[in-house]
DNA sequence: TGTACATCAGTGAACGCGCGTTCACTGATGTAC
DNA sequence: TGTACATCAGTGAACGCGCGTTCACTGATGTAC
């Protein structure tokens, strides 16, 4: 049942697996923009007709394209915080893990970051189904802060934001109720932006890396990256 | 001298901008991997070749739309932070006036923001001019935190980097000399590294915004955007 | 001020290209009896 | 186990398309005398 019966199925899942292996390697080469089915076909030796029995449009790969590499990101977020949890540090040591996948992952496949983190293709929807790499992703991410607040070792926010009137919190709470309520129940609003506002750093330094700003700027990105997610996860209130 | 002394100068630069102006409105709309020469031509009304009296490629347009955007949120942003520096406020009140100048460009100009923070074209290259308006605009940014040092009123980073050795805070200073010297002389490099942290998560924020990351996670954009850049301020060191 | 020549913007036809997608087909694999 | 039919992967030719770029040209604008 899970694995295909017949010899036709089994050959079938080979090609496919095939056509998004070659098509990801030009995508790493050419960019988005310049995936070709054609091209693919040939690295293939196949006639480009064929490629559509596998997927209807070229639309339809590069939708499995872009689903495969939320997937592979949060395949790489939850492994490196599963290694975590199971040789437990200290909280922010432990906080690292993820961040440091992430970025190693963006490295290995900038292409693939930009397809995610990048400007859209306009006119082109992004698969639906990314939802769910993207909050096992998110999940892992924050896995080590809601450890902490289960355990009570959590600390308050250490800065507390100047924008405070009562209003200003209402509506801060009511615009992260989805993320709160999917990721972080029972912690205050404050620690929930801190947590999405390290998300959103992270997302920033990787980015930037990726896509060519340090250039001249940070001249070790590594190092700069370690003080950026040291200061997260003191930011957002783990115990060093 | 300045201004072009013959109608021909004239009518030349008007064209020019007139093809910018399409240009820009295209790629607004088609993004810009689908720019074409030939499109903005018959919107002008024009042969597809006259236009090579005035770019000689469509790289060297693509080049002109990226180097205008740079120059376009630099303005902006140096108008926000000139207006906010002539009527003096809070400093954190004025920290704030460059982050919602990008952010308000960036969503009114969301494909120019992913052509410089987006994913870049492969073998594509950036114009080299583009580190003038960058500079420019990093510079508005942390304005108001190089007042405050030169006034004294700056304090202390709240939150201490667990990451603390001597050999990190060495690598660290290394890492950021050019951002330091270019931009924040004298300043600790803790600071440095927050202020650079700052603009990432900057970067970031809108990114994922205008990217639209935000759907059905963060309902009101703006609310978390005000909370980040408080949060910011307050991280760098800027009085309330 | 008027004339002769140089400069330059814009035209229109043509080049070669690679693309996504369709379609009628062939031949191999799978299925039902 | 063997046969008859259905399913499906892959072929190759063709479609229409829009693209960037070149080139010889025309006619208007600018310049030097």
């Amino acid at each position: 049942m899970s694995t295909p019966r017949t010899v036709r199925d089994r050959i079938r899942d080979e090609v496919t697996r095939e056509i998004i292996d070659v098509a990801r390697a030009h995508l790493a080469i050419e960019g988005a923009a310049a995936l070709s089915l054609r091209s693919i076909a040939r690295d293939l030796e196949m006639a480009p007709s064929a490629l559509y029995r596998y997927f209807s449009s070229r639309d339809a790969l590069l939708s499995a394209l872009i689903l495969g590499a939320y997937e592979s990101l949060a395949d790489g977020a939850e492994a490196a915080s599963g290694a975590t949890a199971a040789t437990p540090g200290r909280p922010s040591e432990r906080w690292a893990a993820v961040p440091r996948a992430m970025r190693a992952w963006a490295l290995d496949r900038p292409q693939e970051w930009g397809l995610i983190f990048g400007s859209p293709v306009p006119g082109y929807q992004a698969p639906e189904e990314t939802v769910v790499p993207y909050t096992r992703l998110a999940a892992a991410l924050v896995a080590p802060l809601v450890e902490c607040q289960a355990d009570g070792t959590l600390r308050p926010p250490a800065v507390q934001s100047p924008e405070s009137s009562p209003t200003h919190r209402d509506a801060l709470a009511a615009s992260l109720q989805p993320v709160a309520e999917a990721l972080l129940p029972d912690l205050p609003t404050a620690t929930v932006a801190l947590a999405l506002q390290s998300f959103t750093t992270l997302i920033g330094v990787i980015s930037l890396e990726v896509f060519g700003h340090w250039r001249n700027t940070v001249l070790q990105p590594d190092v700069f990256f370690e003080e950026t997610i040291g200061n997260l996860a003191a930011s957002v209130g783990l115990c060093p």
